[in-house]
DNA sequence: CGAGCCGATCAATCATAGGC
DNA sequence: AGCCTATGATTGATCGGCTC
């Protein structure tokens, strides 16, 4: 068995878990937008901000929970409920027009 | 053959309140790093992950960091000498230069993270 | 028309943090 | 102390779009 593994030593040793905010800024934009949860560049950076983390954290994140969410829906079926009672931006298909509502940011 | 509440649909599993959007049945094709064309046998359907072995690493490594890009008769030198595909190679080097891009955009700006940490 | 590149994403895996 | 699950990061490879 070749010893391959010659991976130890890489970077991901120390890793940190978000802070409570973070993921909850995560979590809130990932149901609201469970549609279509691939936040733009501009939304991965004010997502970013707000929750104190990088961009490429919050890429990675969007990452491992759609890949997570479908692989067991099930399981996330409470998280679902909880997240998408605090908020509903959802926009199954942009059908008919619009009024005025938008932009879920700068309260 | 349990159907809680769906009238006529095709769930599988049993999707309840949320519905299962197309981002969630996207699946990627097999990984095609398979070249049987030689052994009749079915061999080893290599449409799983390949692993670098140390070794090609750091010659890849090595090469990268002699030319960001690669030439059409390098990546065929490369590839014969680490016994790789010279797709490999190339995908390679592309995952390499993003890496490398990735890494000089964030390599600065985490020059203030820690506030009132404890 | 096709090959290589970019940017984003997927999907599997690694290694650690956290809960019991 | 020992497991088992949750989770952030890494990375070979795919997808769609663009350039040449």
């Amino acid at each position: 068995v070749m010893i391959l593994r010659s991976r130890f030593l890489d970077a991901r040793r120390k890793r940190r878990n978000f802070s409570k905010q973070a993921t909850e800024v995560l979590n809130e934009y990932f149901y609201s937008h469970l549609s279509n949860p691939y936040p733009s560049e501009e939304a991965k950076e004010e997502l970013a901000k707000k929750g104190g983390i990088t961009v490429s954290q919050v890429s990675n994140w969007f990452g491992n929970k759609r890949i997570r969410y479908k692989k067991n829906m099930g399981k996330f079926q409470e998280e679902a409920n909880i997240y998408a009672a605090k908020t509903a931006v959802d926009a199954t298909n942009v059908v008919a027009q619009g009024n005025q509502a938008n932009s879920p940011s700068t309260p | 053959d349990k159907d809680p509440a769906c009238p006529s649909e095709p769930c599988p599993p049993s999707a309840s309140a949320t519905q299962t959007f197309d981002w969630m049945k996207v699946k990627r094709n097999p990984p095609k790093t398979a070249k049987v064309s030689e052994y009749g046998l079915l061999g080893q359907p290599n449409t799983i992950r390949t692993n670098f072995t140390t070794k090609q690493l750091t010659e890849l490594e090595k090469e990268f960091h002699f030319n960001k890009y690669l030439t059409r008769a390098r990546r065929v030198e490369i590839a014969a000498t680490l016994e790789l595909n010279e797709t490999q190679v190339k995908i390679w080097f592309q995952n390499r230069r993003m890496k490398q891009k990735k890494r000089e955009k964030e390599g600065f700006a985490p020059a203030a993270a820690s506030r009132s940490a404890k």
